[in-house]
DNA sequence: TCTAAATTTGTAATGATTACAATTTTATAA
DNA sequence: TTATAAAATTGTAATCATTACAAATTTAGA
């Protein structure tokens, strides 16, 4: 992946807070918050500012190459993979893991008075992990 | 429906502020916001707090006759149909519309390293009143 | 190198939600 | 009925994520 080529071919400017929040989003998938991805890269960029990492990410979703993960009313997680999928999160650990969905199956059951531009869905539950350690 | 009945077998004691907001929720199925819901309801009972909204709205949640409904980051809303159902809202108008479903169509397409425990879809896109008024 | 535009940053403001203590209402027992 | 305790409601203050905004820094072009 070539992050510099994704943003500029995207209408993005690829200065290094954009190339870093970026290819940190890309290699975290796991849905990280704005807390998380400022807390992580502040580390090795200590002058970054969490304003940035906001307006950075609002770039991103208005420019199309990340979305918001909205799960739970209180945190707003942010996604660099863009293509169809579904998202389940474990309610013992609160990790939010992907998950492959074939959505074209419910479309027929959809009411035709709606013209459907886009179709979320997560999913909720136990991971596999947590129901091990629960014995 | 009797609400006092619904409440009281849901071990909520029915109060007056009680009986109001679920009857609200129940006949104002466009799954309004805690400001909405407390505008409406404080015309009638002046004395309400918007605290009491919230207290009783997590009351519902907590002994499971009310749902939240997670579309927006920036705005949580409540629904008092419990039954399996999708929602669309409507990104010119604004308006969420509940959404026959079968959820069904899409569980054995889940991954099975979860114990999947509910599932939740919405849809985004454009209202068949809103496609209409655009010509 | 100089200048203007774009980006980043830090602080202050906003707004939804929660905490909490005081008040009011309800239920129970004397 | 009255007294008392428990529960529910209320209003204010605190919290916390997000946004607004202006200053500082960086980048790009002449």
């Amino acid at each position: 992946m070539d992050f510099v080529n994704h943003l500029s071919s995207n209408n993005i400017k690829p200065s290094l807070q954009r190339i870093k929040i970026f290819e940190y989003l890309y290699e975290n998938r796991d849905h990280p918050t704005v807390d998380t991805i400022y807390s992580d890269l502040v580390a090795s960029m200590p002058t970054l500012s969490k304003t940035t990492v906001y307006n950075t990410l609002k770039l991103f979703i208005d420019n199309g190459i990340t979305a918001t993960v909205t799960i739970e009313d209180n945190e707003v997680r942010y996604d660099a993979i863009m293509e169809e999928h579904a998202h389940f999160k474990c309610d013992v650990c609160g990790s939010v893991y992907d998950v492959e969905i074939d959505v074209s199956a419910l479309k027929f059951k959809k009411m035709k008075a709606f013209q459907i531009e886009k179709t979320n869905i997560y999913l909720k539950g136990k991971c596999n992990k947590c129901l091990i350690n629960k014995n």
